[in-house]
Order: C-alpha cells, then structure tokens, then sequence
RNA sequence: GCCGAUGUGGCGAAAUGGCAGACGCAAGGGACUUAAAAUCCCUCGGGGGCAACUCCGUACCGGUUCGAGUCCGGUCAUCGGCACCA
C-alpha cells in the first residue's frame, strides 16, 4: 500500500464530501475537543505541533466513533512579540509575514488529516476577531475590572525601549547589551485578584492534572494574616501584611520596598545619598534575583523612625530589595529572632534581635526560631500559643483602628498592555477634557494601522502613527489621542474557545445560546507551561463574562491534558541556536502522516514527551504493512464457519480484551499502551492463522474490528481498509468495537505463589475458587512444600488473580 | 532561590502496594533464497552454577509493609514555570 498516495486520496474525497462539517443539529451530543491554537512564528509545524495535535485528533476520532458530534475547531494565536522582532530585524511586515506563516501552516494541518472542521477558523490578528476583544476589554472595562496604574517595565537605556523578559539576558539588553533598568510606566491592567478566592475554590472542580492545579493554588498564594498600621514620627502611616502577628512585640525594624512611595519623603537628608544609591542598583536586579532566598540580604537605612503599634517602642524605617512592593502592602516587619531572612538582615546590619517566642516545651532555644510556640516578652499576650495569638493581636489592634485580619494572596492583577505594535489596540481615548473615554461598541474595531514606523526608539509604535493617534472625543467632540498601546497576547487566546462555536457572527463576539450550549470544552490539550498564566487567563475570563450576564458556566475547560515535550535528539530542548531541531516534513514525506502520527503516539508516553529518537519509525511502518497483509489475506478467505474450540476462544479472548483495554487506553490519553495491545491482536490473529483449520466469518469478524480499533489512530489507512473489506464510508462515523464480556471468562487462571516474598511456584486454580480453596492449592503444591521445609506456616495472604504469599518461620 | 515534575535493560517504554521489564527497536542465532531484500521462528537485565537452581537489580541513603518501581523522610541529577516568549 502506497501510504502517501491513499492519503492524498481521501483527503480529498474528505473535504469534497465534507464530512468532518459540525452538524450543528445534534449539539445535544456535542464533544468540544480543543487544542491549544498554534502561534505562527515559524514557517512550518515543528514536531511539536504534530505531536499535540495528531494524538488529540486521534482522540477526537474516538469520541466520534462512540457516538458523539465531534467539534474539533483549529486557527492561530496570531499577534505577538517575534514577528515584530522579525520585522525589526528583516523588514517584513509582521502582518505579512504572519499571514504567510499561517497560510503554510494551514496547508501542513490539512496534510496531517484531522478532523479539524476549518469553517470555524479563527486567527485573532483580523479584524474580525480582535474588534471582539476589543469588546470584551470594554466590558471588563464598564465593569470595573480594567484600570490603570504604574508598574516598573524592563527598560533598554541605549536602544529607547521596554523589553521582554526573554529579551533580558543576565540583567543586559540582547540586542545591545547594555544595561537594563527597571523604570515606572502608567499601564493597564485587568483585575484578577477579585476572583481570586473562587479561581482557587473552584480548581476543586475540574478534571485536570493534579500538578496543574497544585500549581495553580500556589500562583493564587492565598495565605490569612493581618495587616497592622505602624505610624511613623513624621506622622505618615503605612500598613505592613503579616502572617505572625504573634511575634509583634519583638519588631527590630520595618522594611519598605524600595519603590514604595513614602521611601522619599521619609528619607533623612543625611540618609539621602545612601538610599538613592541603593534605589539606583536594585532597579537593576531581576525580581527571581531579589526573591532567590539564599541572596545576601542588602538594604539602607532612611534615618527614620516609626512606632510599633503594640508597645510603642521607637523602630527604624528601612529599605530592602526583599520586600516586593506588588506583593501584600510593600511593606513588611522585621522580626529578627522568629524569621530566617530577619534574623540575616539584623545580624548584617546589626539590629536589635528580641525573643518573644518560646517552644512550648523549652526545647529548644536556638535563634531564629521560626516554629509556632507560646508567647513572652509580650506584655498581656504572655503565655498564649502562637495559633490564639496572631489572631488576638491583629483583633486587639483592631479596635484602635490599627489592625484587621485579613487574607492575602500572591496572584498580582494582570499587565495587559504593551508598548508594541504586533498587537490588539486598547479602545479607550484620551480626551484633555473628558479624561479616559471608552471607544463606543458601534465604532469598533479601532483598527491597526498597517503603515507604522515600528523600530525601537522609546515610544510606542502606535504614538507615532498620526492617522492612528488623533481622534475625536467620543462625549464632547473635541480632539483627542487614542490610547497607544497594544493588549497582551494572551487577552487574545484568554477568549478564543468562546469564539470557535460561533466564529462568524458580525454581531456579537458570541450568540450566548449557542455557547452555552456547545461549552465548556469537554478536553482541552496543551503544554503544561501554560499551567499559570493562560490557563488561569482564560478561567478569569469566563468566570467575568458570566457575571457580566452572558455565559452560563463558571469554568471553561472541564477536562484537561497535558502532552509532554519532544526534546531534540541530544535530551535538550529543541531550539534552532542549539541545531537540533528535528523537522516532520521529512518523515511525513517518506512515510506518510499516518505513520508519523502513529509512531508519535507509540514511541512516547504522551504526557511525558522526551528525546527524539528516529530508528522506531520503521519498525512502525513495518507493523501497519504487517497489519495490512493480513487484512488481505483474511478478505480472500473463504467465509466457512466452524465449532468454536480453543484456538477460537482463545482469539476471541484476545480480540475482546484488546477491544476493553484499547478503549480504556484511549480515554486516558495512553496511545503507548493502546497500540501494544493492538500489536498483541495482530500477533494473536498471525497464530489463529496458523491453524490447519479455520473459521474464516471469526477472521472477517477480527479484521473488520482490528480496522475500526485503528481508525482514529491511523485514519486514511483505516479508510482505504475499511473500503478494500467492504464496509460502511466513513469509516469514522461507524461505531468502535464494543467489548463483548462472555469472552473474557475463563474457567481457570494460573497464579504465583511466593514463600517469604521470593516466587516458588505457579499454579493454576478454578476461576471461581475462594481464597480458602487457593489457599489450599497452595499449601499442597511441591514446590511451595519444599521451600518451606521445616519452617512453620505463620501467615498466609492470598490476593485472587494475583499471587499467594506464605509467611513461614 | 521558590513552585511543580521526572529518574526502570543497549534504546523507546509497560506495571489499581502484589510474578519488574508488557509492546516495540537494536543485537545475536536459525529457516526460506543461487544470493540479497522482504518475510517467518528462537534468544535477549546482570552475576554464579554442568544442571535443578540461586543471588543481585527500578538514581542514591534510610523507613513503613507479609510484600515497595509504586507509599513516607532525606540526598543527587535532569526538565518545566516564575507574571513582557506564547
């Protein structure tokens, strides 16, 4: 069989007669299957592609042949950071270059064979989807949950311009290596951290990989503490989030961070020079650096004093690039004998260090001790446990208005513009009367302009272009400027399953009956990297959009799936700096897309991934031509049928069992072991054939089966198969093979029987034998007598279908 | 650094706490063939033994259990994420 030819056969009969349409009449048994959308930043599909994308359409196909309407849309995640690099660097237009990419990349997607129904393509760089997006900011906007405040960017002082985190090399600028600095800009951001007790509340709910969620719960971060007010003696006030209130009396000093905003009033003049000097060199370390925890702690002191809210005692206002200021209130405590970083930061600097915690049992008194234990030193406090006392502190402080208890979590609102033009644009205007206005619905989309002076010089593309700046206000008419930045791309894909089920609608980013109807996603599959930031995206989306009266659901993707990463050859990330970057075309071109695609699913545990490693995918076309052979053979045998003896049973046995365990594999993601059970079918039939005699309607019967368990993983040689035998077209539509139980009863099994752990015997017992009985079998067998010899029997265990284990002394 | 994961033959990998290495690749041997390819059959973790058999073996150290690749504690190594790559 000519596996190229046969492929390029029904794909075409495929899309003449166009059977992989959504019937949108049976959405009642609606399975949305969704693969994370590829972003096109190269020219091709690299093996990743194939491997996230020809397994879950394998498992798209299997859902469909248990009878439900398959959704399995496909488009692009198509603006972001590397076309406009590459236009920075070659010329090309990001626009066309993107286009370009994803018209190559449609063409390869289509090669691969899924059923992938292209009517509900979307690519989030048109107009026609982003004036969506557009949209939905405006929501989020209407509803509060968009504003803007400054944040710190990465800042290139030679080249004029913000840069990625991925552009930072080693705190230096990649392009021009100088330098990078951290420098305050007035950004927008989306306000996550409101639904940041049900984000975490609901992962109990969802069907997805236990580390996924394990992560997701810390990236929330929820922790319950206090925050108490210390008043400086300037008279300022700041308040500090503790999650150890109990240790209060033993403050040695506060820490602001140094960006916090009262760092420059505070600072004493004799102190000025040390702390600018301090500000100046931590704006040039990387937040991971400042958090790393075995960092030497660094800090400066601001001359100034404030009073600890509890006692009064007179404290030193410090600052220290261990305090994040987005984190809590920028602002922590310093409790030198309880805490392992405060305890550094004291020694270093020496500051006072105070005990006012003890163990509860005095056995230990080493410093810092950082354990719960019972209070001292602690004025009316003295003698409660820490658990009662970091509760009753915050509650006492309360009551003078200096404290609450209060829950804190790490997740940060979301940054979503950027100072770049390969994006979405923010309709909101900037009117010198009127302020911030929102772009009416009836004016959108605000459209990119193509024609924009893009090179890094400090300003964001967009303020450059005067056709796109200048406007008219939307509420008083008077002139005005558009706002000049671009979403983040993942505001784009935070949305793109919703559009999907109603891709072409010109009215609305959605018809709210018919998503309702077709979501949430059944299986969602994607790399694991996603496991924070899309995924919890994406999930803040829906759950916003649901308040906002227009989707039903609290939770996006039901069901999710990680596949692994398939390294390069060398067990190292492929990349093309490292060349060693493997291409499919070349393997998809010798052996056909079902190969690859089979060999991609048989070579790898599909949620590990791992090295690539080519020598296996001959053998696999060696298995399909095997497997073909035999197809063969068993339609020219004569249809006779015979007295089902042992051979057949035996067949029958094998056959059912493969029909169980393949449909149970294929539920689970587990290719690997589905396809090894479908290698053992095919070696079990080659036996039965072997017979002198045969019945030849079992062999049809095993034929036509073993073609149906291959279709969703090798679908166009399936199809060719299914037609040379004779059966139903397409074959995709026809039911999979059901497990018939009866044939999986046997009326004895043989089990292991160990003496003290190590196996000494098998025997084969009744199927229906209680453990008595086994037990029995046991003790009688030879073998198991000998290794017992003179030992007495203190303890027998008996597992059924299992083993037997004597315990002799 | 923090968070999450992974570690099993020469290789890819299997194993609800229950016979480690299913299914394949590679290798070796054999059949068929004038020959080769293709195909088919057998062997295939390591040590010892003529053999029956026996000992060791799932990164490393320890623990729980009748029984641990699997559970618990610790160590090492590798990979992913850490908020402007997506």
């Amino acid at each position: 069989m000519d596996f190229i030819e046969i492929e390029k056969k029904w794909q075409k009969k495929w899309k003449e007669d166009k059977i992989y349409s959504f019937n949108t009449a049976r959405r009642d048994k609606k399975y949305y299957t969704l693969e994370m959308f590829s972003y096109p930043s190269g020219a091709k599909l690299h093996v990743g592609h194939w491997y996230n994308f020809g397994p879950s359409d394998s498992f798209a196909r299997f859902k469909s042949m248990q009878g439900y309407e398959v959704f399995e849309p496909m488009g692009f995640d198509a603006f972001g950071l590397p076309a406009e690099n590459y236009a920075i660097k070659t010329g090309i237009h990001p626009q066309d270059s993107t286009l370009k990419n994803i018209a190559t990349m449609e063409h390869q997607l289509q090669a691969m064979g899924g059923m992938f129904d292209w009517d509900y393509e979307v690519k989030t760089c048109m107009p026609d989807y982003y004036k969506w997006t557009q949209w939905i900011f405006l929501q989020l906007y209407k509803a509060g949950l968009a504003y803007r405040k400054e944040a710190p960017v990465n800042w290139c002082t030679s080249c004029n311009t913000v840069l990625a985190n991925e552009q930072v090399v080693d705190g230096h600028c990649e392009r021009c290596g100088s330098q990078v600095v951290r420098k305050n800009l007035t950004q927008w951001f989306f306000k996550i951290t409101a639904y940041a007790e049900e984000l975490l509340r609901d992962l109990d709910k969802l069907d997805w990989p236990e580390k996924t969620k394990a992560m997701q719960r810390h990236w929330i971060g929820k922790s319950t503490g206090g925050e108490i007010e210390f008043t400086c003696e300037s008279g300022d006030t700041f308040r500090v989030f503790t999650t150890r209130a109990d240790t209060i009396f033993g403050v040695s000093y506060v820490i602001l961070a140094p960006e916090h905003p009262l760092v420059d009033k505070l600072t004493t003049p004799e102190h000025k020079a040390e702390v600018e000097a301090y500000k100046l060199a931590c704006s040039k370390v990387s937040e991971i650096d400042r958090m790393s925890s075995t960092r030497e702690k660094t800090g400066a002191f601001t001359g100034a004093y404030c009073l600890n809210p509890v006692n009064g005692e007179r404290v030193p206002i410090w600052i220290g690039d261990y305090v994040i200021y987005s984190y809590g209130t920028g602002a922590v405590m310093g409790v030198a004998a309880h805490d392992e970083r405060d305890y550094d930061f004291a020694k270093k600097y020496d500051l006072l260090i105070k005990r006012v915690i003890k163990s509860a049992d005095g056995s230990c008194d080493d410093l810092p001790y950082c354990e719960y234990g019972v209070m001292v030193n602690s004025g009316k406090f003295d003698g409660m446990t820490s658990e009662e006392g970091k509760v009753a502190v915050v509650k006492w402080l309360e009551e003078s208005g200096k404290g609450e208890l209060k829950t804190n979590y790490r997740l940060r609102d979301w940054l979503i513009s950027r100072q770049r033009y390969w994006g979405c644009p923010i309709p909101v205007i900037h009117c010198p009367h009127c302020g911030e206005v929102a772009v009416p619905e009836e004016d959108l989309p605000v459209k990119l302009p193509y024609n924009v002076d893009f090179t890094p010089d400090g300003k964001s593309p967009l303020l450059k272009s005067e056709e796109f700046m200048n406007c008219t206000c939307p509420k008083c008419g008077a002139p005005a400027k558009r706002d000049p930045d671009t979403l983040d791309t993942f505001v784009c894909s935070s949305w793109y399953y919703l559009r999907y089920p109603d891709a072409h609608n010109d009215k609305q980013a959605f018809d709210p009956e018919i998503i309702n109807k077709m979501l949430p996603v059944d299986k969602y599959i994607g790399g694991a990297e996603h496991a924070c930031m899309h995924l919890l995206y994406a999930r803040f989306f829906t759950k916003a959009l649901r308040d906002l009266g227009y989707l039903k659901f609290d939770e996006p993707f039901t069901s999710l799936v990680h596949q692994g990463t398939i390294l390069g050859p060398d067990g190292f990330k492929m990349s093309k700096s490292r060349g060693n970057v493997v291409s499919p075309d070349d393997y998809v071109s010798k052996y056909g897309s079902d190969a690859f695609r089979f060999y991609l699913m048989f070579g790898f545990s599909y949620t590990e991934g791992g090295p690539w490693n080519s020598s296996g995918i001959e053998s696999i076309v060696k298995f399909l031509e095997r497997m073909e052979r035999l197809v063969l053979k068993i339609k020219d045998m004569p249809s006779s049928s015979k007295q089902i003896g042992a051979a057949e049973k035996e067949l029958l046995y094998t056959l059912n069992y493969t029909i169980k365990r393949v449909t149970e594999d294929m539920e689970v993601f587990s290719f690997n072991t589905a396809i090894a059970r479908i290698m053992e079918l095919v070696n079990a039939m080659y036996k039965y054939d072997a017979e002198k005699e045969k019945d030849g309607e079992l062999m049809k019967d095993c034929a036509d089966k073993l073609v149906l368990l291959l279709a969703p993983l090798v679908p166009h040689i399936a199809e060719e198969l299914g037609s040379v035998l004779g059966k139903p077209y397409p074959i995709y539509r026809r039911p999979f093979p059901k497990c018939e139980e009866k044939w999986l009863v046997k009326d004895e099994y043989e089990l292991a029987v160990q003496v003290n752990s190590r196996i000494k015997a098998k025997i084969v017992v009744p199927v229906d034998a209680d453990n008595k009985q086994i037990e029995q079998i046991a003790l009688d067998c030879n073998a198991v007598k000998d290794a017992i010899g003179a030992m007495n029997v203190v303890k027998v265990i008996v597992i059924p279908k299992r083993l037997v284990n004597i315990v002799a002394k």
